[in-house]
DNA sequence: GATTTACGCTACCTTAGGTATCGATACCTC
DNA sequence: GAGGTATCGATACCTAAGGTAGCGTAAATC
């Protein structure tokens, strides 16, 4: 659906829109903040008409999960044991939202999928449930427990962006891996 | 500015206005959701004009924080001990979140201040504020834990509730408690 | 060269936040 | 009781922004 390149078009796609977009949206959101990073300044910043965009993708919020999944990519899931492991999830998706225009795109779509059911399915499906899938397969641990993970990590780490304006400093992120791990791989005591 | 109560007014006031408008607000956002829950909805639920509203209140977002401030109330910090202050504090804001019309509410607010710094200054200042001063106060932890703590907690509260559009059950709940517990309170080491 | 397909452009619709104005009504003071 | 004052309700309005429709056009494929 949202992916254009797929079928063989026999017109003229213009490649490359897709990058341009997705680039122009994380600038502008970085730069007014994703309420005034509107369609039309988003399409303005890619060179591109805003009938473009809403030909590739259903709404705004779709667009920027689209450009969120984009810029994510995969999780690297590096490590041998279930503590590095979950440390180097953490770790990751912190500096994440931590480049300049994910964070505020990240909370923005989160923001809309509030009050927009249709957006939340999107969000959930699109964007969480890969993740999800890859730390259940990872960790080995039952979906409550993986749904909590995520809800702990990411939500701190949203409420800290949402609340301040900037994401979550180093040490903060050092304390909710120390927190996580000391309560998913058995408590901190040292014996 | 908000409070209408103060400064003896000689017209006709029409006292118990801001009670009908706060009640209006939480059934109206937990019927249609924080988005749907326009001023024109709420002042027609409230029985009363939409200038009216806007008379006390500057922005929609100023009334959901007031709103809010009226459904929380002061933290109940009971218990004598720091753990079980901060898991009366916890298991309060996760029964408060639960209420019908108020974790929307507050999902949404939160939303909004995202991109919008006008309202982040007042969902921190005037909400996030006392509970933090009153924390810092009870538990005697420094400003920066006390502040990760409400990252954590509210995080996750908000992140389940925007995700699913549902609260966060018990048995989560009591997780959070455990996790958050076995961090500030030196680990889960029965030693 | 004809068809197909996506693009750019312009114009438009709708919703919703927020403002301005005006007349009515209640209260308080004199 | 008369007059001033402040708030309320109603209507009308402005603006921003999401999203749609229609049209002409440029480029690949056949």
């Amino acid at each position: 659906m949202t992916s254009p390149t797929s079928g063989r078009p026999p017109g003229r796609p213009r490649a490359g829109v897709t990058a341009e977009v997705f680039a122009a949206t994380l600038s502008t959101v970085h730069e007014l903040g994703y309420a005034r990073a509107t369609v039309d300044r988003i399409a303005a910043a890619a060179g591109v008409a805003k009938t473009t965009i809403y030909r590739r993708w259903p709404t705004k919020g779709a667009l920027v999960v689209d450009c969120l999944l984009d810029a994510f990519g995969p999780v690297p899931l590096e490590g041998t044991d279930r503590a590095e492991l979950m440390a180097s999830a953490i770790r990751w998706i912190a500096a994440k939202v931590g480049e300049p225009g994910v964070g505020d795109a990240f909370a923005g779509v989160f923001s809309d999928a509030v009050s927009d059911p249709e957006l939340r399915v999107i969000l959930a499906g699109r964007l969480q449930e890969p993740y999800r899938l890859a730390l259940r397969d990872a960790l080995g641990e039952p979906d409550s427990r993986i749904l909590f993970f995520i809800d702990v990590v990411v939500g701190a780490l949203l409420h800290r962006m949402g609340m301040t304006g900037e994401p979550m400093v180093e040490s903060d992120v050092t304390a909710l891996v120390e927190m996580v791990l000391s309560y998913y791989d058995g408590g901190t005591c040292p014996a």
